[in-house]
DNA sequence: TATAAAAACTAATAAACGTTAGTTTTGCAG
DNA sequence: CTGCAAAACTAACGTTTATTAGTTTTTATA
């Protein structure tokens, strides 16, 4: 019978893992069954182990990818010049840019992450909180520097943050705004609120 | 054997759907089972089923439960007299309380929801787009009178909602900030920003 | 064209699931 | 104390699940 596509650059074991990503977002990883996923896939379930080791090992590698890409982009930032205000712009924008062009991926990292099995549960919170802990900081500094108001940065990093996610709301409505209104309207109301 | 505490206000099924909410929040409505609902209300797994009808129909009373509480605070605030301003703040201290005051149910409706099964899937979702357009309604109006700045009503409206619901990263800081403060900051940053 | 590895297939297993049936226990009204 | 309804119990059902075993087909190499 036919394999699996081989695509240009993607192994099979990146189309499976791309098709567990949409599949899990659409109905959540303990809803979504192997079956399934071989279903869109174009296959029968247990060809699947020819390729992954397991369900959860899928969920791995997607909150992984995920948490790699905002960890290493955030050192990126750290170690080029630039006032606080501008580092923050440019986090935010790589946030939005990546909900919208990663979206299947971000989306199961933001949502199914709970359904990791240790010790990669908590390896993935850890790496969260340093994650936000950085951010704070970068938050205390622009206070201190007299960039920003001032105010507990833990919330303002929470509020950053979560209005980021919230842009899975938005798909439905993609046809309406187009990716740069969006993602400069956000910045700036998180940057300068909505208030004249 | 004992029964399921009455409780003094509350009905055992109000129990069960309480615990349930707990539950949902903590595994996610299909990873969590019956049999665990029942170890938490203490009893076995079929007992449950002398007070509900389904684990579905519980997912449906937590969800529609905080959704008529959202629309039933719109539209008190619709016809009240204000201006945009004091209306969405109004509204964005509401949802703050909400999120603080009833965590496990609102974290559920916002999580769980699409486990919903027909027809209450559609009729929830239909709620829920009608509450953002009257949202959008409610930005475009400040807009014209000129209390807000121009931009997208609709990615205005996403910031908001979507910066509010990322209280449930919150809750695992509670003794560092007080709820008071909470609020207030992020209410103060939603609507003047973050930037001096 | 022959051969070996890769990857598909069918069949099956053990566990967990929501739920039903049937029975026993509890708690209250008379 | 008796009797009845409410609510607990045990046992079991039919499904669905992820995964393994064993076999056949496909693909690539030589």
């Amino acid at each position: 019978m036919a394999k699996i596509k081989p695509g240009k650059n993607a192994s099979k074991k990146d189309v499976i893992t791309q098709k567990a990503a949409a599949l899990f977002k659409a109905k959540g990883f303990s809803s979504a069954s192997m079956r399934e996923l071989a279903e869109a896939v174009g296959v029968e379930a247990p060809s699947l182990y020819n390729h992954i080791g397991s369900k959860s090992e899928l969920l791995q590698a997607i909150c992984f990818k995920v948490a790699n890409a905002f960890t290493i982009y955030l050192e990126t930032t750290e170690n080029t010049a630039g006032n606080a205000s501008s580092m923050l712009e440019n986090i935010i924008r790589f946030h939005i840019r990546m909900m919208l062009n990663n979206f299947d991926e971000v989306y199961v990292a933001n949502h199914e992450w709970k359904h990791l099995k240790e010790p990669y549960l908590s390896n993935f919170l850890v790496q969260r909180r340093g994650y936000e802990k950085r951010l704070i900081a970068l938050m205390e500094s622009g206070i201190d520097t007299g960039e920003f108001k001032t105010g507990n940065p833990f919330v303002a990093v929470l509020t950053i943050l979560s209005a980021v996610r919230g842009l899975e709301f938005w798909q439905q409505h993609k046809k309406n705004i187009s990716s740069q209104v969006l993602e400069d309207d956000m910045t700036n109301h998180l940057l300068h609120g909505i208030i004249k």
